[in-house]
DNA sequence: GGAATAACCTGGATGC
DNA sequence: TGCATCCAGGTTATTC
């Protein structure tokens, strides 16, 4: 699933090829990929086509281009994109073939790199695209990774910095925590609190950290806070170095390549398999709609949850 | 206001 | 073989 790392190996992909581009034309063929955009498909169509793109941001799992203003002026807006679940932002040739759950296509020239096609794909239609206003930062920095202006898009201010993000401020973080009564794996995919953890790697860094995915966020010491974010931050980095974790064709970069991480998992998806650390075997348990995966051993269940 | 839960969605896997 | 059901999970609206 497109986590921190699948979607910043989609946005360096993307920038290169998109980067001073022209918009030539755009077709929606599934209005369901603009859940986030507040007009119809030909509104879409009309208010993008013609556009140069200025550069590729991403803060979290959201990926935005933000578009040249008239005149030169600093971009005012940005084309949005959340991959969800199941999207896919591929870079074709023009004329290429349909893609199977393609919904968007956009037809671009770049000035070195000529005529392209950037095609999102969705089988769950849980992504989206959007055009959207660029707002300033609440701390002034640059909005995201990719970008050194210090604006966002309207829709992705209320998402936190991620952990590998420089202008990410661990004493606010441990504060947030410090007053969270919730499950530490809760408040880790709470996007407004820390961005781009999503179930994978969250069950990884609280494997990495021995935490129990169920202890009150608030009963952890400052000591292993400051161990759960550094583990945070070494899982997400290898993670994007090794590409990403594909465990089928639900994650692909933009030339429609799967990543390794999943070879390099030690918790999520290994149920009953024995835990790499202690050699018991990690369970699976029911948690939020979702599942949870750890060692029972290495991450003792907190006195409160017991 | 904080926390918990349900709904959205598709296709692969599984069971009958 | 074919049908029904379950499951995966990021975000957000709704409910408590």
């Amino acid at each position: 699933m497109p986590e921190l790392p699948e979607v910043e190996v989609v946005r360096a992909g993307l920038a290169p090829a998109v980067t001073g581009a022209l918009v030539l034309g755009v077709t929606v063929l599934d209005e369901r990929a603009l859940t986030r955009h507040t007009g119809d498909g030909i509104h879409f169509e009309t208010a993008l086509t013609g556009r140069r793109i200025v550069e590729a941001a991403r803060r979290g799992k959201f990926l935005w281009l933000p578009l040249e203003g008239s005149d030169g002026e600093p971009a005012r807006e940005a084309l949005v994109a959340h991959l969800g679940m199941s999207g896919q932002i591929l870079l074709r040739e023009p004329g290429a073939a349909p893609e199977r759950h393609e919904r968007v296509r956009l037809d671009i020239q770049h000035p070195d790199h000529g005529d392209l096609s950037v095609v999102f794909a969705d089988q769950r239609t849980f992504g989206s695209l959007a055009i959207d206003a660029l707002i300033p930062t609440s701390d002034a920095a640059p909005g995201g990774w990719g970008t050194t202006a210090a604006s966002v898009p309207e829709q992705v201010a209320h998402i936190a910095r991620d952990p590998l993000d420089p202008a990410f401020r661990d004493a606010a973080f441990r504060a947030t925590l410090a007053r969270k009564d919730s499950a530490i794996k809760r408040v880790l995919l709470d996007q407004s609190v820390v961005s781009g953890v999503g179930n994978i790697y969250a069950d990884e860094s609280l494997w990495a950290a021995r935490i129990h995915p169920e202890t009150p966020a608030k009963a952890l010491s400052t000591r292993a806070v400051n161990r759960l974010l550094a583990e945070v931050r070494v899982v997400l980095e290898k993670a994007l170095a090794e590409g990403g974790t594909s465990f089928d064709a639900q994650y692909v970069n933009v030339n429609g390549q799967s990543g390794y991480f999943s070879h390099s998992l030690n918790a999520y998806g290994r149920t009953s398999q024995p835990c790499p650390r202690c050699g018991r075997p990690i369970v699976r348990v029911s948690f939020t709609n979702r599942s949870s995966h750890f060692c029972p051993h290495c991450q003792r269940v907190p006195r409160r949850a017991a």
